[in-house]
DNA sequence: CAGTAATGCGTATGCCTTACGCAGTACCTG
DNA sequence: CAGGTACTGCGTAAGGCATACGCATTACTG
């Protein structure tokens, strides 16, 4: 399990891809896709560029999950040795964050109709998804670190954006773009889990929760007085057939949250309780 | 990154710990766990036991995280060789499943004084995150399937249950237990990656924080025009010095949360509008 | 034309999971 | 009580992984 700990963005290698902490205390990578860092003019040019690296490690994923991508299999990929790589990379979590943000690109322009805070959230919130259902493997990665990287500042400024002519303070305003990123993230990642286990045997999507409802059933059924509220929910049926579309479903959610927004914007609710 | 691919609860392992089939299409150690299974009685008496692994394992993980907890370390603090353990598991994600559910543990008695859904869910949630604050390393296993685990669906089981005389259809139960349950994960999960960012060098939180905070005030300062959003968020401080403490945070959102579901409730919103 | 810094990469270490198969054990049947 | 047999623990080994270290090579700078 790699990059399980948060944090770990750097650990210092010794070879030539280490630490700045010049201005941004960011990795040298990072440093460069913010296009801060000339190339040195000294050595011999390099054979290989971080965007190579990162777009081959992408296609690496897209095809094969995020489990397929090693510095070993990055490298046989571009013909170059394993080590090559460190040149460029410090660590192999490094890559992860690059490939990360080189997916996720910068947030599609907003249309001219979108208008008022609670549209634009949802705005934000859909695109956002949209890039995760076109990249499932990137909620594979785990998040170990606050955004940093170009892209993802892009999306937060966007989101704050929304959220301008509220009057929330500032802090509310983050709190509520994080409720809803991780809302996003989170029901992406279910949808992601759903194909997965969808693909990784030749499964249609329903039996796949016909499956588990089938399994549920088989486990509590020999004691039902213990399992009231899940027993009236397997015979609702609602469990292996939901009557709803994973679209509607998630904008049932975000409405919610956006509701539970509005109930705060409403009430003028700018001003930090403190606890 | 073991475990990554969902839905990979085994791949059917040669040695003893297979398949069945039979009733849950559960995995063989699952089936244990549950009670299902009464050990054979033909061969010599097991050395071991499910249990004491999965303690271990636990142990291990409490105390160095869960990249630490390999076949071969419980092996090793078990005094045992490695392949000994897949005599009772049939791979390691299986044994994930296993100290997951151990440590999450049934949920506690509901006290007498919680009335009305929207109390049950909050305690619901509040015993959730302590659960999670107690064990931080469950945030880095990957979720890799449904919950199918004695104590998930009793913790499934009283979340629903806290939705029982709300009026809403079966469908929408579900929806907002993963809501609710999704945002408490997400949100210890960030706490985790704080707590972890904090330890790994020895900073305090703040201190993390207000590093953050310089890190992408360094980053947009070159093109202030492109992120007026977050350049005001910096300017307001409230990035590097939050005036709210994680738990009043953690309020915050469940209360959003809980304004969205109520507004859902009181629209008699049972019904559920099919696409 | 030196000096120098940065490059690519070979080698090696120490992890990890897990397939396979053997030898021993304890129960069940006759 | 003898023998079959299912089940146990575990030795061996294969194949992957990230990455530390150091060397030869290259190309720019003075």
């Amino acid at each position: 399990m790699a990059g399980e700990m948060a944090g770990g963005m750097a650990s210092d290698g010794g070879g030539g891809a280490g630490r700045t902490d010049g201005e941004t205390g960011l990795p040298a990578s990072l440093e460069t896709a913010w296009g801060l860092r000339a190339r040195p003019s000294k050595g011999p040019r390099p054979g290989l560029s971080l965007d190579r690296i990162v777009r081959v490690g992408i296609g690496v994923a897209a095809a094969e999950g995020v489990g397929a991508v090693s510095m070993g299999r990055v490298a046989k990929e571009l013909g170059v040795s394993t080590m090559s790589l460190y040149r460029y990379v410090s660590a192999k979590d490094e890559l992860y964050v690059l490939m990360e943000d080189a997916a996720v690109g910068p947030p599609p322009p907003m249309p001219a109709d979108v208008d008022g805070w609670r549209a634009g959230l949802e705005w934000w919130a859909r695109a956002q998804r949209e890039v995760f259902h076109r990249n499932l493997w990137l909620l594979r990665i785990p998040i170990s670190s606050p955004p940093a990287s170009p892209h993802s500042l892009q999306w937060m400024e966007r989101g704050l954006a929304a959220l301008a002519d509220t009057g929330l303070d500032e802090g509310r305003k983050i709190s509520v773009i994080m409720l809803i990123g991780g809302y996003v993230r989170n029901e992406a990642t279910l949808m992601a889990d759903l194909h997965a286990a969808m693909t990784a045997r030749g499964l249609a999507p329903d039996e796949v929760m016909r499956r588990y409802e089938r399994t549920v059933d088989a486990l509590t059924a020999p004691d039902p007085g213990r399992y009231p509220a899940l027993r009236h929910l397997l015979a609702s049926g609602a469990l292996g057939a939901p009557d709803e579309s994973p679209d509607t479903e998630f904008e049932f959610g975000l409405g919610c949250l956006l509701d539970g927004v509005e109930v705060l914007v409403g009430s003028g609710g700018g001003a930090t309780r403190t606890a």
